[in-house]
Parts: C-alpha cells; structure tokens; sequence
DNA sequence: CATGTCACG
DNA sequence: ACGTACGTGACATGA
C-alpha cells in the first residue's frame, strides 16, 4: 500500500483533517508552480514516518468522485498553519513564509526548519544543503527507493500526479529528517541553544528585513550609469589609440597580449598566469595603457554590478530593492546575501561611494547604520586573554596606532597615518592567520622583514601566540573550532595529506572563531533591537545587514532618541558577554553614504 | 562551466 | 620544503 497519498475525495479529506488538528508536530511542504513565482499549487503534510498527504488547490481532471471545494482545503491549510500549538516542520522556512503571506496565512507556532538543523549540526566548507543530499547524509539506507522517485529525472514533470506525489513525499522526508537530527540538537544544550535563540528566532527578523528592502535614488543611480558609458567610450578610444589596435579591455587575455606585442612590454613574465590590479599598478609607473586598462575595469565593474544590476532589480510592487540574505551557506556563521548582494556595495573609492550615496531612506525617515567597532580584534582579545589587548580596549585607546608604535618602535605620538595603515594592516593579519609571505606582499616589504614584525608582534602580545598554538593543538586533534557560543566549526582539511591545503586549514582555524563569534553577536543583535521593534510597533524598521553593520529606517526627527537605545540594545543587552566592552559607532542621514 | 578579476566585511 | 592571509557574490571571457 502506498502511504504517500494525493488527496481527491471527501472521506480522504475528512480522516486527515481530523488527524492533522489533533498533531502537535506537522511536516509541511508548499508545492509552487515551478513556471510561474507565487503559485500556490497544493501542499503537504505528514505527521507521522512513512506517511504523508497531498491537497491539491487546483484539481486535475481525473476523477468525478466528491471532493472538498477549493475554499474547504485552503481554509483548513490556514487553521492548521496558523495554529500556534501546532508546531511546524519545514524544508525553507524563508520561502514558505513569503509564499503563504501572499495568500494571506501566517506561520505561526514552534518552528523546526531542516536546514537550520543542518546547519547547526554540521557546518562544514562546500558542505550542500538540498532535500536531495540531507536525504543522502541522514536517511541513508532508511529510506531505499522512495528518495529515488522524488529526485530521480524529469521524466513526468509534466505530470500533475507524478508532482503531488513528490511533494507528498518531501514532506515526509521533511519529518523524517527532523526526526534524526533534531534528538542530536535536543541533547546537547549547546548546540540547542544556538539553535534556539540563534538561528532560529533570526529567521524571521531575515525574513522581515527582506520584505522591507530599501529605497534607491533611481534618477541618481542612472544618471550616473550614462556618465559611465560615457567615460568607458573615452577609455577605449585612449587605449585603442596608444596601442594602435582594437581589443576588448575587459579580456585579460587580450589586454596580455597587447602589453605584449604592440606595446612590447620587457618587464612582463611571459609566464604570467594573469594581469591583475597589482600587475598593472606595477607597469603603470612605466606605461600609460595598463592605468587605462584598471581604470576601465573599475568602471565597467561599477556600472555592471552596480549602477544598471540595481536598477534592474527593483521590484516593480514595493519600488524598493529587496536581497535574499542565506542563512545556513557560510561555514563560519555569517550570513550572505544575493540578488543582488547588498554586503558587497563600494565604499572604499569615491567613485564607487556613489553607488552608496543612491541608497536612500524613505520620505519621513532616516538612515541609521549602527557598525560594531574592530569587533574581532575585541573578540580576539576576549578569546587570547592578552592584557595589553585587554587594557586598550578598556581604556578606548586606538589599538592600530599602539601596534604601529610597538612594531616599529616608535612613540605613540609620534605615529603617522601611514605608521598606522600599517599597523592595521599587521593587526588584520592576525586576525587571518597571517604568514610572513602574506604580510610581505600586504605591507610591500621583504620577506625577512614580514617574518620580524611577526616575531615582534608576538613578543609584545605573547598570549596571542599562546592562544594561536592552543587552537592549532585542538583543530588537529578533534578537527574542529568554537565560537565563544558554542557553534562549531568543522574543518576536515586539517587531516589532508597535502601540506598546503593543511596550512590553509590551519589559517581556516585561526580566524574562524573571531569571524564566527562576531556573526554570533550581530544576529543576536538584530534578534534583540527586532523584539525592541516589535514592541515599539515597528516604527523603525531594520533594513540590511553587513557583516558587522545594521542599517535602520528611524522616523526623522527622533532618531537621536532612537540610535541611543540601538546602541545600547547592541552594545550591551544581546547576552554574550566579552571580557571587553563592545562599542557600536551610530551614524545618521539621508542617503547610507552620509550616514557612514 | 571554469577561470580571472574585483566589490565588501 | 612547501606556496601563501579569512569569509563571501557577480560579472565577462573563452574553452
């Protein structure tokens, strides 16, 4: 007997409902119109291994039995949906939620998503997260054949019956899936933790975020894309003329070859594998074309990914640009965000400063960007326990000027800017896990030289050093690190055979549990000012999130009132504690440029 | 579809 | 002696 059923007569209809409304945990799975977004086509639900049912929305005509109406089905969907002592299984909570908000139904009660479970369960690189291979890696052996039919190829795509039997299936393995891992979550109250006031009260603060998105300044931005096409048009005619031949600028291949040839470039490898943007800065001071070339691509990289992407992928409803952000991709705990990336906006150049500047707030608002200050250099001070790093922090002193005046020995008050860019360029190395190599070609100086400012820094914050040892002892002996939450962090390649994949594993290790308790911080954050915005009746509105930055939408004119207590939620209220204080830097404006 | 390049924290 | 900074996403090119 097949217990994967498709609902299509009344009896069938009657037994289930009575069923699903006595349960206290239900898998379900929204089947959407592959070819048309925000379809709502049927659902399914199991609630029991091995069981599970279809309610087709739209009927195929197969069958002239009595069977309940649209209505009685979608309306029996949204009761046990919105029921909050039901509690819910599902496979994507994120997309689920926003299909069902526009029919209109609220997912309410406990929520399990398997990817979340997954996710805090088994974060490792390269490490898929689809039904297909969770089936694979949990329901291995257990589930022989069935998996095969759901995924197997594409067959009968086109077949109505083929399709509401794999969703009935996929809620099944949805249920099937939380049953093995949720017992490993259960029992180990760290993990359950992160879980449980982590990753999954953030899902809906994302899923708020997203659907508010954020205004774009549309005649800026496109005024500014025309201006760019204008000066690549300039370019290619100035490069084209100092090398006495066409070729596309953005081909690195071409642009190789006319260094080469028409140019006759001596100083350039024949070898070279590519020209990037340091190969060029370097010929640049001989020759006028290679500054030709990374002006070209610094604008074309702008307009491409910036000016005319964003533009484009305004949505047409709100007028406002909307990312998706990921929440179980990175292996370190960070979110991601694409479609566009929002996490990746310029900043670094005035010319790519623009592309800021269009972010804009909504009429009645301001922008609020609330950034964490060096918060992994605190957290590194917190997890090596270093006095010296300790006390700067404390005392509020600028921990990049004091490792320049250590390092290269001089008075603090006697260093420069540049004393000081180098200092943090140092200071960011430790966080990466720096080599000699990789600071040499950072900081421009020999290798030697790298390999003494390493030494230095280690002398001047020995428990720095100590605790770096420590994390390697421990990636090699168990294969994984923590955050200072708990969340782990595996890396397998620390057991490679080849030594420079093993090196790299060991860099993976350093950084990872400042990068990782970092994200632990901001989404505790974003959990605690979303509650703060809740009981405020969302009158600001949380838009983006950066890595170690939130971006708000504040009434105008109260935003000082507001800022201070975002601060403060931020700085002191998310219940993880560091033997540092945490310091966040407000900024207010119109557009996110002025409110940097 | 992989590679090179470059945008961010 | 090894070949080299951590984590992402997107674009254009060219097999």
């Amino acid at each position: 007997m097949d217990s994967n059923v498709i609902l299509i007569d009344e009896k069938t209809f009657c037994s289930w409902k009575i069923k699903l409304e006595q349960a206290s945990l239900v898998a379900f799975n929204i089947h959407e119109f592959s070819r048309k977004r925000e379809k709502l086509m049927g659902f399914s639900f199991s609630i029991k291994p091995g069981e599970s049912i279809y309610f087709p929305l739209s009927y195929p005509s197969i069958s002239s039995r009595e069977r309940p109406t649209r209505e009685e089905v979608f309306s029996h969907l949204k009761f046990i949906l919105e029921n909050e002592k039901i509690s819910k299984i599902c496979s994507s909570f994120k997309e689920s939620n926003k299909l069902l908000k526009y029919y209109g139904i609220e997912i309410k009660g406990m929520i399990f998503d398997i990817m979340l479970e997954s996710y805090v369960l088994e974060s490792v690189k390269n490490r898929r997260r689809n039904l297909k291979s969770l089936v694979n890696r949990w329901l291995h052996g257990n589930h022989a054949g069935k998996e095969q039919k759901v995924f197997r190829g594409t067959k009968n795509r086109d077949c109505a019956i083929e399709q509401h039997r794999s969703s009935a299936v996929e809620s099944d393995i949805i249920l099937q899936l939380h049953l093995k891992m949720w017992p490993l979550i259960a029992r180990n109250s760290v993990i359950k933790n992160i879980y449980e006031h982590i990753e999954r009260p953030l899902l809906k603060v994302i899923f708020r975020m997203e659907s508010h998105g954020i205004l774009i300044d549309t005649h800026f931005l496109s005024s500014y894309s025309s201006e760019l096409s204008h000066r690549l048009h300039q370019l290619e005619k100035k490069a084209y003329k100092i090398a006495g031949t066409s070729f596309q600028l953005s081909s690195p291949h071409q642009v190789q070859k006319v260094l080469h040839h028409s140019l006759r470039v001596n100083n350039l490898p024949s070898g070279i594998p590519y020209i990037n943007a340091k190969v060029l800065l370097e010929l640049a001071e001989k020759y006028s074309l290679p500054k030709i070339v990374l002006e070209y691509r610094q604008v074309t990289k702008l307009k491409h990914s910036y000016t005319d992407k964003l533009l484009h992928m305004i949505n047409f409803t709100s007028g406002r640009l909307h990312t998706s952000y990921h929440q179980t991709l990175t292996t370190t705990g960070r979110l991601s965000s694409s479609q566009p990336n929002l996490q990746n906006i310029p900043i670094r150049t005035s010319e790519g400063r623009k592309i800021r500047q269009s972010f804009i707030a909504s009429s009645g608002y301001d922008l609020i960007t609330a950034d964490y200050s060096q918060i992994e250099l605190r957290i590194l001070a917190h997890l090596s326990q270093e006095k010296k790093l300790i006390k700067s922090f404390l005392n509020h002193e600028d921990l990049h000027s004091i490792t320049a005046s250590n390092l290269f020995n001089i008075a603090f008050k006697k260093v420069t800017p540049a004393h000081r860019r180098r200092g943090k360029i140092i200071n960011f190395g430790v966080i990466y896990g720096m080599s000699a190599f990789g600071l040499s070609q950072q900081l421009n100086i020999s290798l030697t030289d790298a390999h003494n400012y390493i030494n230095l820094y280690f002398k001047h914050y020995p428990n720095v050093l100590t605790y770096m040892k420590k994390i390697k002892i421990q990636v090699q002996k168990t294969g994984y690190v923590n955050t200072i939450t708990g969340r782990t962090i595996y890396i397998p390649s620390i057991f490679s055979k080849n030594i420079v994949r093993r090196n790299a594993a060991f860099r993976t290790a350093i950084n990872a549990p400042m990068q990782g308790t970092s994200a632990d911080i901001i989404k505790r954050a974003m959990i605690v000012v979303d509650q703060w915005i809740t009981n405020k009746n969302n009158s600001v509105r949380m838009l983006m999130q950066v890595h170690d930055e939130l971006l708000f939408e504040v009434p105008q004119g109260a935003w000082k009132e507001y800022a201070h207590e975002i601060r403060d939620l931020m700085e002191n209220h998310i219940r993880i504690r560091l033997n540092v204080p945490l310091l966040v830097n407000i900024g207010k404006g119109h557009n996110w440029l002025q409110s940097h």
